[in-house]
DNA sequence: GTCTATACACCGATAGAC
DNA sequence: GTCTATCGGTGTATAGAC
């Protein structure tokens, strides 16, 4: 694993944990078993590490959803299912991944960098698949008619909010967020509230 | 007004942008009108000022929900939407509540201070009565057999996460997020994937 | 490619005058 | 209750030896 590899594990897991402003370049050469200075020569600057970090994520992100699609040609409806299917399953994979996503997501972007950019375009790219996929859905009337972006702002939440949420999180399911078990009641309850919603009623008998 | 309500004003909306380690106190001072040191006459540290922070915006939160349930008595379903209809006006009102509130859930807790105790006691009060009303709604039969822990979870994407997202989610909506139509927007397509799910099937017919 | 040494700005916090 | 001055520490980033 070369240095520059290191350096990127290291910074994302801290990033991760603590938001770009709350970790020092002191504190990723520690981790890294290197010298503040020699980050520099692999990086630019502190914001084009953290971007550089993003953008490896969301990288692997898009990989991860281009796999799955692989047989694609089903149905929107399918397609979304093995959509969240397949986001789960990554952001369970890679603890990091909800913090950092969500972080990206609703931190201040004030610097103006061409890795910025980048993800960006990268993130913009994600969600516009997800978003077009659940108007195809609409238009197909498999899905109720919805707003697409409302809709995948709550998936959004159910998703990448969950696994982001860290103690607050642990302490209203009372367990470990990221065990087997409940990754896959997680699976189960968003998937259940997309087919049946949450309250009882005449369409939808009690058990 | 006081000096230190103007500061608690001006923190609040700091903290709010740009997080606990993203402010520095001579940004808090200069956008108060004061110097530095005199922030350290109202309050003994930044620490305590975040917290102080955190705990005026938890004690608004719990006066608007107890305002709200006056006329409680109700089932436990009614109980709950008007929980979410509350919980989305304050969200809506206070722009800075969103993002504070989200960033206090996942932003690391390292330092013990008794404010820190204060705010995290205030926090588990208002999401254990709303795991308590979820869980009551099962029992009755008003709700299906959800796990209120996850529900939970996901109302909290859907509502702080949502109002939480700032730019990105401006970029996916296409309008303000706080304007007065996605607001109101957000109130229906929420309540609506409560009540009828996200797929059309038998049991919800397309309209 | 990695290091030590250093530059210079800002950090949170304190002392003490008014 | 607010200020100026200052403390020691840390921040990002650079220079230059090896």
């Amino acid at each position: 694993m070369t240095s520059r590899d290191k350096i990127l594990d290291v910074a994302e897991s801290l990033f991760a944990r603590r938001g770009y402003a709350g970790i020092g370049l002191r504190e990723v050469a520690d981790a890294s078993g290197l010298s503040k200075s020699s980050l520099f020569h692999h990086f630019r600057s502190k914001e084009q590490l953290y971007h550089e970090v993003l953008l490896r994520m969301l990288r692997h992100i898009e990989e991860r959803f281009a796999a799955a699609a692989i047989a694609a040609g089903d149905s929107p409806r399918a397609q979304l299912e093995r959509w969240i299917d397949e986001l789960i399953d990554i952001l369970a994979e890679h603890p990091t991944i909800p913090r950092l996503l969500l972080r990206s997501i609703f931190e201040e972007e004030d610097a103006v960098s061409p890795e910025a950019d980048a993800t960006e375009q990268r993130m913009a790219q994600i969600l516009g698949d997800a978003e077009r996929l659940i108007r195809r859905g609409v238009e197909c009337g498999e899905l109720r008619p919805v707003s697409a972006a409302h809709t995948l702002q709550t998936l959004i939440g159910a998703t990448v909010y969950h696994f982001a949420s860290a103690e607050v999180g642990e302490g209203i399911l009372g367990r470990p967020l990221f065990s087997a078990d409940e990754v896959a009641r997680r699976k189960r309850e968003v998937l259940s509230l997309l087919q049946h919603g949450l309250f009882v009623s005449q369409e939808n008998p009690a058990p």
